[in-house]
DNA sequence: CTGTTAGCGCATTCAT
DNA sequence: ATGAATGCGCTAACAG
């Protein structure tokens, strides 16, 4: 392993200064043409590579973003691909913090370690509550939220909005006739899943239809609950002839429950799903669900950041990205 | 945004050294029980943070890790969740590289700028080529490569076997009664696809079976191509009562393919992948696959680069993590 | 127990 | 067009 060259080394072979590499290096003009070439000769021959702590303690920029995830499920990492593409783009690179275990000491970790590493944070929790906002209001560090659903903040943040669509999606399955909808929740710290309820309901009352509480079930985003949620739909007296659940998963889920019980999707039940992840397009029959933009709201939330690092104006309010309904073969007029 | 909180300001506020400061923040001994206090007080009130950069300039360690990825696809997030869990057990971040694009000059780069602010490197790209390795065997910064299976490098190496539980697969099918296996590779460049397929045609060799080359069909990893090639497959005159799939996207593609000629899975033909991805419990019905340990193979590959960081001893081989077959619902007794 | 000195590698400022 | 001095924030090594 050799060691790290300096820019001082070059300037010592090429009888010249450290101040004068460093120009060349950084195409930071007024060099003489000859200078230039025997530095970059050199530089290149020695394997030079410039320390980037030393650069970021110089220039207070690292170029690098963190961006903190609860996880590395499949909407997460979509979130991350965005993020990847447009940092990529601009050079810089990601520091990557999960922090499913232990959130609120982990979170202030995450602050705290970026602080000097990160030029700035992407926060991708959408169950993030009041209490972990402030903590991220209260850093040093430019923070954007993506996907904050919680209480007001004055913190940038991109986000796709839940209650329309849900609405919408309700509104589709209304008009494919169903009456009885079942709803299956996330958990209910979730903001999302909440919103997401509140669409559903709407799309009900403005169809004239008194919400059944006995459709709505308690889920928590897995596909182990949306089974068990679906298996009490499913064998409630006036069955449901529809399922919507707050997410893919819990859809996934719904639809094993149904076949489990002989149900055929979508003669006996529709079900339609949330987030369109990989697997709903994947399991059989391909699920309709609600395209949430996440690879777009990754890509919006970097180059928001990114901008705001530059100096450009933080947007009044928060990004909303447009989410739509995927309609598959989940789905069909009730019979 | 407040401006950071240095030592010196500490040091200021509280009457001594910045080097006291420092002293107590980092639990070196030999300070006084009432400084101690003075000055975690104030560093608590100020909200001081350590500048991760500044430190890392002086002793030449950041406590950070690059995992280098070719994607975010299901197997490298799975790679890059068991590296999570090491390195935040040892209080490390990890910075995510994806090369996808731009393969060598991304390589390069990627070498290039994490020196000095990665620790170390972990090089999880199953395509890696002679040329890619020697990049990094040249490179300043400790390096381990996960899951590489090309020509020899004295670079340390975790991996897990390829032709055995290949051959293993193909074994339990030829015990299943089937004779006639179709075989669908990954690209052509994959070190990984070319020792499944050398344990498929070890496991017909062994059983005294001729491979018939017409049952092997080059796929590229990918549903779709996996879907083609199975298409194939079953469209020869005498078609084959299995296939095995050199990885899990292909077998499902496979499945597909035989749903769509009206063929029952796995009464009609069985399928078998390679991986274990999640999506293979997920589809219907769920794939019998190898299952390949990738987070196992991160956080091993994670530790043992820092035991590496640590000075200690680097293993003279590969080593090498166990595969099992596991048998779901996609395969049966040829009937 | 505590303080001083010095320097990690780079880039900004001001000379030359 | 080039160079010298200086300091980013921190900590080893030594001195008091």
């Amino acid at each position: 392993m050799p060691a790290p060259v300096t820019l001082s080394e070059i300037a010592a072979r090429c009888g010249v200064s450290a101040m004068t590499v460093s120009n060349v290096l950084n195409n930071r003009g007024k060099v003489s043409q000859a200078t230039r070439e025997q530095v970059l000769t050199v530089a290149r021959q020695m394997g030079y590579v410039p320390n980037v702590l030393a650069r970021g303690l110089k220039s207070g920029r690292t170029q690098v973003l963190g961006l903190v995830l609860p996880a590395l499920d499949p909407v997460s990492v979509e979130i991350a691909q965005g993020v990847q593409a447009a940092l990529s783009e601009a050079r810089y690179d990601m520091l990557l913090y999960t922090t499913s275990a232990d959130a609120g000491r982990e979170r202030e970790r995450v602050t705290a370690l970026s602080q000097g590493l990160s030029d700035g944070l992407l926060i991708a929790m959408p169950r993030a509550a009041a209490a972990d906002v402030q903590i991220f209001e209260r850093s040093r560090v430019p923070v954007v939220l993506i996907n904050y659903n919680g209480p007001d903040t004055r913190l940038p943040t991109v986000l796709a909005d839940n209650f329309v669509p849900a609405r919408q999606a309700t509104e589709y399955l209304l008009g494919l006739g169903h009456r009885r909808i079942g709803f299956i929740t996330g958990d209910a710290g979730s903001g999302q899943s909440h919103e997401r309820l509140r669409g559903y309901r709407a799309a009900l009352e403005h169809a004239g239809l008194a919400v059944d509480e006995h459709l709505v079930r308690t889920g928590d985003f897995t596909q182990v609950r949306g089974f068990a949620a679906a298996a009490e739909l499913l064998a409630l007296p006036e069955r449901p002839t529809a399922i919507f659940a707050a997410n893919d998963f819990s859809a996934v889920g719904a639809m094993e429950a149904a076949r489990h019980l002989g149900l055929r999707i979508p003669e006996d039940v529709s079900v339609v799903g949330f987030d369109d992840i990989p697997l709903a397009s994947q399991v059989f029959p391909p699920l309709t669900t609600v395209r949430h933009p996440f690879r777009a709201l990754g890509e919006g939330a970097a180059q928001l950041l990114l901008s705001i690092l530059d100096g450009k104006a933080v947007p009044a309010g928060p990004v909303n990205l447009a989410s739509e309904l995927v309609v598959r073969g989940s789905t069909a007029a009730r019979t």
